[in-house]
DNA sequence: TATTGACCTTCCAGCAGCTGGAAGCTGCAT
DNA sequence: ATGCAGCTTCCAGCTGCTGGAAGGTCAATA
């Protein structure tokens, strides 16, 4: 299939499978016309990508996530391990940003937000530290 | 002062500070010998930078704010918006990155992670949907 | 058969927000 | 005089695409 068809199968758009086949995640063969030929199975990884990518993943957790599920006799605990690091990181990210929201929620709720000048988001960003996350 | 100790004073690397001049969000004076030499004013721009930075802020919006800041009779309405909106960005965000997390966290959990093959994490990502987000 | 229009190709540039490194000055202590 | 830290500029690269230009291809239609 050409790359608009597997584009549509997998849901990424054409451009980015593009870009996966030039970092070497993807290798479509080739027409006679110099048109990507997507195999079914092509379709498929490019549709895990798409998978992998949406639950975060990097590009690099990919390649590795691929080769796990390429390899017939993979250990599930190495792919296991990779996914709780990923979800450890994903933890920590949403401590950082609750942190962020409650300081910003404070900031927000004391600035009176009218036209009279003295602002406390302003003078807690130039450090007058009113509040702390 | 010298670059070094603008870094020192502001907590911002001496490379973000000149990148920072070089797109316009500080302009430090030069010495006879050519280097920076930042004012007392300037190492609080920086400071307020960093700290807006580390509220999440995007350079386009610490532009904004440093301009509302150094704005006499700004009206601390628009801070207000401007805040309110990365407020609720932020917590999108964090809603995105919850659906996520449980996710993973089941798949995690599904997975026995021993030799055995057979991964329900990679089943997922092959699009067996054993799992929906 | 000529022409349209959708599709495909490659290559180059840019987004955010830095960060690293090379090559070369300056300033200060020894 | 020498050495080393610190400063300068400039160029390249990071992640993960995305947009656009310039051009080849294919199928259908007039």
């Amino acid at each position: 299939m050409n790359i608009g068809e597997a584009s549509r199968a997998s849901g990424l758009p054409a451009k980015t499978i593009r870009y996966y086949e030039d970092i070497g995640l993807v290798s479509p063969a080739r027409g006679a016309n110099g048109y990507r030929d997507f195999s079914e199975q092509d379709a498929h990884k490019l549709a895990f990508l798409g998978r992998s990518r949406s639950l975060g993943f990097t590009i690099e957790d990919c390649r590795t996530l691929m080769s796990l599920y390429e390899d017939r006799d993979r250990a599930s605990a190495d792919v296991k391990a990779l996914a709780s690091e990923h979800l450890d990181r994903i933890a920590q990210k949403i401590d950082e940003l609750q942190a962020l929201k409650s300081t910003l929620e404070t900031l927000v709720t004391r600035c009176h937000g009218d036209d009279r000048p003295g602002c406390p988001i302003l003078d807690d960003l130039a450090g007058r530290k009113a509040v702390t996350a």
